[in-house]
DNA sequence: CTGCGTCGTAAATCATAGGA
DNA sequence: CTCCTATGATTTACGACGCA
């Protein structure tokens, strides 16, 4: 019975682990310019709208879609502050 | 202020390494789920609680050990060894 | 079906702690 | 003190899933 489990490779117990597709884009770090003026942006509105989207992007020279995921991790970002940090000021 | 803010944030890079507790507690649990080291939020607060540190630092820590021991793992066998008695100690008693 | 939202994560990188 | 590596935290980029 039970040749149901995946049997772990006692040598590589990662093998199951999860694992970023080869295809993924390498993580490119920005410059500061590029981020200061993202931060800009998101002090401006938390929130993207299209036409906005595709101004930072030509502005900054990214994507939309990296324009896009910046604000979604933005967002992320500073609901992690204020959880680790409720009371400030 | 903002200023000052982002600089309050940045002083979080001037870390402490954990105790020898929280390491004890974070590796303990990582090296008897090596098959999926993924603890659940419940798993997580219990696991920050037990070490004296926060959930995201229990996070913090998962994912870098992950990457870090699959990287390596050579560099790693004999902490794993380690545990793994300690485990196998436990689940005798 | 599109498309942007959150959540959790991989992987790379940053910045400092700590030891030889 | 000066390297150098270990370690905790932060930054990009997605996959999975939710909602309208």
């Amino acid at each position: 019975a039970s040749g149901d489990k995946p049997a772990i490779d006692p040598n590589n117990p990662a093998a199951n682990w999860l694992h970023a597709r080869s295809t993924r884009k390498k993580r490119c770090p920005y410059t500061k310019h590029q981020t200061l003026e993202l931060e800009k942006e998101f002090l401006f509105n938390m929130y993207l709208t299209r036409d906005r989207r595709y101004e930072v992007a030509r502005l900054l020279n990214l994507t939309e879609r990296q324009v896009k995921i910046w604000f979604q991790n933005r967002r992320m970002k500073m609901k992690k502050i204020n959880k680790d940090r409720p009371k400030d000021e | 202020v903002m200023i000052l803010r982002s600089r309050f944030l940045d002083a979080r890079r001037k870390r402490r390494n954990f105790s020898k507790q929280a390491t004890e507690v974070l590796n303990e649990y990582f090296y008897s789920h090596l098959s999926n080291p993924y603890p659940s939020e419940e798993a997580k607060e219990d696991l920050a609680k037990r070490g004296g540190i926060s959930v995201s630092q229990v996070s913090n820590w998962f994912g870098n050990k992950r990457i870090r021991y699959k990287k390596n793992m050579g560099k790693f066998q004999e902490e794993a060894n380690i545990y793994a008695a300690k485990t196998a100690v436990d689940a005798t008693n």
